[in-house]
DNA sequence: GCTACATTGTGCGCGCGTGCGCAATCACGA
DNA sequence: TCGTGATTGCGCACGCGCGCACAATGTAGC
């Protein structure tokens, strides 16, 4: 019941979700901690302890009740509501990101789409009304978004997330390649496959 | 020069990387860690120690001459050269990945793009034919590649990496919501956009 | 109800990563 | 040439996360 859990841990909670949902659908009601690391390249020690941090879930002898420990995990992740997000940034990636349907099953909808290009503003993506950039703040007066999502060029991405943070977004993804700023109270996770891809190389370029 | 370099320094390399990238660009000579980690968000004394695990780039009393310390941070990540890679999976997110300007000017090339869908195959995507993907054995043969960017639906997403394996393929940049198996010699890093939503919950859920 | 078995929950130690603090070193100006 | 000031490189210690190993606890079968 410790204060700090360790953000190690929380970032391996969904993953942890993700492979009961799986479980689920596939009808098994229960799963012990050796079988659940196998699936995910993590040892079963390492899932039960981090399941501690949180209370008692499973059952000594049996394991852990699918359903029940999904429904667990989910409350403590905040994911039994819905999150409204907003997107800055409609180009090839943008347009990616709207069509995705990997997002609203988990609860997480895109509620307005914005760009700076007159082209593009106007007209409809995926059923996306795209709005001028400059009305961001307006609609988030309008209509509350906890989570904003950049997808523009890195030469305006600060600008873009400075403009989120002043409008109350509590988290952003940013796929954006740069060093993005934000104040402590905002969470930002980036997305970068060219930092995945130069980490990588340095492990591959002197093989075979 | 310890043999065991920690893979979280490995990580933090390329974003040292792209900071000096941008110094260089603005026609800075010198830089030190102080203001290098104040750009990033990390400490100076993390910089200075990454580095010395590889040399002494440095130079007391003035800092790190940014062209010096970015050539040595290429070679060290194996960024000197040019990497290949194959894109499976030519849908919404491939078609952007295909689009994408930012992996050439550092060096990563796609050299051939497949799906299994009829109506894709023999279309070409931004310059790139693309090829059925039972061809990506035989294409590997041909034309080496050392990496494998995977853009297909989860479902089928391992089968893709599995065949990559099997071709020789060295590195995997995985965008499916899988936990990806492969074995040891082969690196793999994930995209994951969800995964990474449903940790940022956590922490704003309970906010104001 | 009792026994045998399986699996959890967790105390504990180990190892690793982080950052402090300082000696070593270099540039520069007098 | 020497002194001053700045900044690196790194030894060291602290703290945290990981996983072992075992006691606690529940299940199932007889
Ligand atoms: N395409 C990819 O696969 C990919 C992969 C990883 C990261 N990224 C990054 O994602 C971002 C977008 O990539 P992309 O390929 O879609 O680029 P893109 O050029 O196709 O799209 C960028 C869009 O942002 C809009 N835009 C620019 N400045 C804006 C502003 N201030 N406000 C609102 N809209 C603005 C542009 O009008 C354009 O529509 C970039 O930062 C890129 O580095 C892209
Ligand atoms: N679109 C996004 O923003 C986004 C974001 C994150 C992750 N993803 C993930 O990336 C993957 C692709 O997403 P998408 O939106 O482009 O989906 P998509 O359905 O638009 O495209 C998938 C493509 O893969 C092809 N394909 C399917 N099985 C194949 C196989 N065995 N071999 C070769 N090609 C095959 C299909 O023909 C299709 O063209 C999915 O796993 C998705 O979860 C997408």
């Amino acid at each position: 019941m410790a204060l700090e859990i360790p953000e190690v841990v929380i970032d391996r909670l969904p993953v942890y979700g993700r492979a009961l949902d799986l479980l689920k659908q596939q009808g098994r009601e229960v799963v012990n901690s050796q079988e659940l690391g196998e699936r995910l390249g993590v040892t079963p020690a390492q899932i039960r302890k981090d399941l501690s941090y949180f209370g008692r879930f499973g059952k000594q002898g049996r394991g852990y009740n699918v359903a029940r420990l999904l429904d667990e995990l989910n409350q403590i992740l905040g994911l039994t509501r819905e999150w409204s997000m907003v997107l800055v940034g409609v180009g090839q990636l943008g347009r990616a990101i709207l069509a995705y349907d990997g997002f609203t099953p988990q609860g997480f909808r895109i509620i307005a789409a914005f760009d700076d290009d007159p082209n593009i503003i106007g007209t409809t993506v995926d059923g996306h009304l795209i709005t001028s950039v400059d009305e961001l703040a307006a609609t988030l007066l309008e209509r509350h978004a906890e989570i904003g999502i950049v997808a523009v060029p890195g030469a305006t991405a600060q600008g873009v997330i400075d403009s989120m943070v002043a409008s109350g977004v509590k988290a952003i993804l940013n796929y954006a390649p740069i060093a993005a700023q934000a104040p402590p109270h905002v969470r930002i996770k980036d997305i970068d496959p060219v930092l995945a891809l130069q980490s990588m190389t340095f492990y591959i370029k002197d093989q075979d």
